[in-house]
DNA sequence: CGTCTCCATACCTGCAGGGTATCGCCCGTG
DNA sequence: CACGGGCGATACCCTGCAGGTATGGAGACG
């Protein structure tokens, strides 16, 4: 199976339409026909159910579309990969999401730099939720990202736990609470709710939070972007979330290894009780 | 990066020499010499160093050989999975070695039979050392093998933790004894000796065994082979192997789940007081 | 210095894959 | 019920590239 037949059937899975589908990959609606026909034959399997409002997937296209997708990013990586190897002087990127490092990296970069396999870092800086894609295909060689995201094909290490705190604009009925419980908050107009606004990093949730357009529940390490008409109030009930590193499985790149060294020491003396007696 | 062209880099990066991987490949040298050029085009990096006597792998080029045989893996697992997820009759396809199931397969399929999710079970003996491939590429969707092979890219389960025998002919200097420790094997014909025959199944092993031919020392499950002409001895110091079940990662089949349900089941029951009470 | 061994180049050919025009089918609708 | 619109499939053409053969050219070696 060539990769472009897969990206082709990728593309008309995602769409379930196949003239969309040509639009998208920039050719004509027949072609793309009789390629899907051709795998079809190819495979000895149907892909697709025809219909005349346009195409549903069968199982066995199901199984194509969630396999053939790792498969291309894995191909996409190797490419990468390969590109970035060849250069002549090695590089590092990491990717993260705008302030996805909980201030971490200030401490894990210069301890990366003194080790002997170190190589220079180039900090990608990806949407919310993109950390993971750019790893899978090659874009990025490790990432920081949160530990629900899907970390299948990763190797990973947890950094840092973090408690949750409620972010309430000043004057908020309860800005002045000492801790409060999920409930609480029950009826506010929450991030991620249906029609609240995209938020593309923590200065717009901290702007939004000031005009009090909502509330939200985010990291502890949030606080490091607080502003005098924002309060934060932890959040006793609310699910920690953990700061993890994640690297591709099976890596045996000393530069990966050198850095995913740096980052779990740097995070441990982070939460050690010297740091913590310094910052009281 | 079209998939034949991968196929072709990998072909010529593992010969080492253009004209066998031409051969290898059935076409003519050429034409394979011109889509290695292309390719390096394309990427904008060389992926050999050209001599007189063949060629030899940059560094971009070593990367591209191992993560361009992951990404090939990948997408011929694709192929495949997705053509059995059509088939009329859903099918399991188990991998294992010759003897590889360490006598478990006997209480895992009629307790997987019960599940409500499972599926008929095809057994697929393979070499020894190839079900991690083949597993990989999707010719299998659940292996049984040797916790110390390469497990990358799967998930995988813990089965029985195997003590090591020594197995030799009854005659042997060392066949009365309760017990030995490798030392006590120095300057024996071993298995994997160089020049030792080629061994694919314990029944092999055995017959080489009890002919005075080499001695070896193995998981104790191999004693369910045994023969009256060889005795097996516990080896005190031999290190553990664990028999391993392993499946692709992030699988959500919901007849691979069930199969490790079972298979976990069988073995915890395996090892129980309970059961060792009965053959006791 | 000639010869052998490889990879690269030159040149040719067939077909895979893409484009345009059009068909046939199903569905919603007046 | 007839008609129009939307969708995928088919017919037909054309181009570019993958692959073949013949040959060049550069290093290694006796």
């Amino acid at each position: 199976m060539e990769t472009r037949e897969l990206a082709y059937f990728v593309a008309v899975a995602e769409e379930l339409h196949v003239g969309r589908a040509a639009q998208r990959l920039g050719m004509a609606q027949p072609p793309l026909s009789r390629a899907i026909q051709r795998l079809e034959r190819r495979l000895g399997v149907l892909l697709f159910e025809r219909t005349s409002r346009g195409v549903t997937l069968t199982p066995a296209g199901a199984v194509l579309l969630e396999e053939g997708r790792r498969a291309l990013d894995a191909v996409d990586a190797a490419a990468r990969r390969a590109v970035r190897a060849g250069q002549p002087t090695p590089r590092l990127t990491l990717v993260m999401k705008p302030d996805g490092d909980a201030g971490l990296l200030e401490h894990v970069l210069p301890l990366y730099r003194r080790d002997p396999d170190a190589v220079e870092v180039e900090v990608l800086v990806s949407g919310i939720g993109e950390q993971a894609q750019l790893l899978r295909d090659g874009r990025a060689d490790v990432a920081l990202l949160p530990a629900h995201d899907d970390l299948t094909g990763f190797d990973t290490e947890v950094l840092l736990v973090l408690d949750q705190v409620a972010v309430l604009p000043r004057g908020h009925r309860l800005a002045g609470r000492e801790a409060l419980v999920l409930a609480d908050l029950a009826g506010e107009p929450q991030l991620h709710d249906e029609g609240s606004p995209q938020v593309r990093d923590v200065g717009q949730l901290m702007q939004l939070v000031a005009l009090g357009q909502l509330v939200a529940v985010v990291p502890e390490t949030a606080r490091r972007n607080g502003r005098s008409d924002v309060v934060t109030v932890p959040v006793l009930d609310a699910p920690t979330t953990s700061l993890v590193l994640a690297w591709p499985e099976g890596s045996r790149s000393r530069a990966v290894a050198a850095f995913v060294r740096a980052s779990t020491r740097a995070a441990t003396a982070d939460q050690s009780p010297a740091r913590a007696a310094v910052t009281t």
